[in-house]
DNA sequence: GGGTATCGTGTGACCGTTCACAGGACAAAA
DNA sequence: TTTTGTCCTGTGAACGGTCACACGATACCC
């Protein structure tokens, strides 16, 4: 017993037929007489065989691999992503080559993305929504290989998205349908294009409805953030009777400083956050969110890459996936306080 | 302006040297002069060559990638584990090849194994911690190929943990620490390694102290289903002051119901995880529970993955993680019961 | 029955790299 | 001067597939 691979010659030979008739029913060539091609089937059973893909790559000049560049995988949606990717690129046939960016800066994304062009992939999923990611870095590292981004809104980028203005919208709606009047906003990280998405659709809803936000703090999506910035909206001495946070995460920090400052949550203020993680219909109150479809997402991303890669000349940009919003009990009609709204500086 | 990879062919030309000699340069062979090197340095860089992987790979029967099988990356102990491994990887200079699996059964290891073996990755890391991993299977599915199986403690596997057991004893002896003699457990789904460490931990320090679970309910690890095993332990008509939940989610799920059935946590009864999931210091109460550290598990997995792939004979099977107990104030003294325990049938 | 598609199969070259080996240049030793 | 050894460099083959092409056999048409 050799201890290696079979080879096509090992299975030709086995059939009795030349390696190149072995080759063409590997790859479903119609010009096989189905005898050679069943017993060339039953060969390749019978040894095991299994395709060499560098031997195939090399001499196609392509592969089954895709590249999936993501930052924040320690978070819930890149996480999310990275695991609806990959179970749609194994659906077409692809695999997937993972790499993590542990900084959201420039040097680290051109080493990440170089990295995958050398690997030989056929095309590159960008999870790293902010704003680094533009059409010249991309043209720069990887000429030659498709990439889509998702969640990055930046102009000449081949993307696909949640529709972070609906999901924006929605949760403003919901508040000021609650009769709330003066809202603050805690925001993600101002790099980020989906955090700019919801706060700008949160400003626009608002001005629709002739309101501003009361006030403003930013975090950087993780719950210590939130509640960090849920304290300074406290201590700024503005009044408001809604949060509209930026993610769940952020929104639960928030949940607990109010808790800390002795507000009830929905009846003092209302939080609304984003994402709908697994944690959120559990928290106290129950989170109300937006819940994001990422294997919808993740779908549609590696569809709109495969085109790019068989097919570039006819393919279209999809449409953005429309958010839902979740309510639960964190949101509530605003209080009715007489004479004004509470000030927390005097409470 | 040819629209191809330069090869070292072309770079040979460019340096006016053989195609073998810029071979000896990419792969730091001594034998070659200074200027020569020199020279063909120079010329690499002047053409942006890159070393194509895929004949590389084919010319040494090896590649620089690494497998990585995963299941449940959308919890967040296999999530942290997924990019925990990507960046130990790289920083050894592996790529990684991730593939997602989507249910824990022995067809769908098969498949995964299989898939990742034909790939030609040089290691897998198996990240999924349940009976149906067994040496057999290995042996099977990638007989040439080392995998090391994270946190299954299966005999006659490759394996890298956390000391589950240790966390375990760490989350009893807390509880019994504060007073508590009624604890009754919310596990983990039965195949899984960790799972049953944990509770055999459980058990067997609280017969240490003379004690049994008061009850026992068993989970998936969604909040959902600790939701649903604190129902049926407080329907149960068993009395308990504590609850040991095999992870964060599960614990979130069992305080909503405590709150529900009117319970105050601590002061009624205590709560502890495991995980620390970034949520749980921010929950109401902040949760007690284990810490492990998914970093130090990916670095220690990878260290051992590449020591059985570039010399066997000389690896050692690395020491389980110690993972450490986080202190919150969902536990607290167990309660005095004027009377005996409270007994929730009759509230 | 001869020309001509059509089908099935085999041969040679090639993808980009490494490996085994050969050979030339030069210096040190005899 | 010749021999021997070391250092550097080049040649041919191989890795395991695919592609372009050639070729024989059969079937079809007039």
């Amino acid at each position: 017993m050799k201890n290696t691979q079979p080879t096509i010659h090992d299975v030709a030979r086995a059939a009795g037929v030349s390696y190149q008739t072995v080759s063409r029913v590997l790859n479903d060539n119609p010009h096989v007489a189905p005898t050679t091609r069943a017993g060339i089937q039953a060969a390749i059973v019978a040894l095991a065989y299994h395709p060499n893909r560098a031997a195939r790559s090399l001499a196609t000049n392509q592969s089954r691999n895709l590249g999936l560049l993501a930052y924040g995988t320690g978070f819930y949606g890149p996480s999310q992503m990275v695991a609806n990717i990959e179970r749609a690129a194994h659906d077409h046939g692809y695999s997937v080559i993972f790499s993590g960016l542990s900084r959201a800066t420039r040097p680290d994304l051109e080493n990440g993305l170089q990295t995958l062009a050398e690997a030989g992939v056929a095309g590159i999923v960008l999870v790293a929504p902010f704003k680094e990611v533009n059409r010249g870095l991309l043209r720069e590292m990887a000429p030659l290989t498709p990439v889509v981004s998702v969640d990055s809104a930046a102009a000449g980028l081949n993307c696909t998205a949640i529709d972070q203005h609906l999901g924006g919208r929605l949760a403003a709606e919901h508040l000021i349908a609650l009769g709330h009047r003066e809202i603050a906003f805690i925001l993600g990280p101002s790099g980020w294009f989906d955090a700019r998405q919801r706060a700008a659709a949160w400003t626009e809803t608002l001005r629709e409805h002739g309101l501003g936000a009361a006030a403003t703090e930013r975090g950087d999506w993780t719950p210590a953030s939130g509640y960090q910035a849920a304290r300074l909206l406290l201590a700024g001495g503005v009044t408001f009777t809604a949060i509209l946070a930026a993610n769940d995460q952020m929104a639960l920090g928030a949940m607990r400083a109010l808790r800390e400052f002795g507000l009830d949550v929905p009846g003092d203020v209302s939080v609304t956050g984003f994402d709908d993680i697994p944690e959120s219909e559990f928290l106290q109150p129950p989170l109300t969110t937006v819940r994001q479809d990422f294997a919808a997402l993740a779908r549609q991303t590696l569809v709109y890459l495969l085109g790019l890669i068989e097919h570039p000349e006819s393919v279209t940009t999809p449409a953005p996936i429309p958010p839902v919003l979740v309510p639960r009990l964190s949101t509530g009609p605003a209080r009715e306080h007489v004479g004004g709204p509470i000030r927390w500086s005097t409470l």
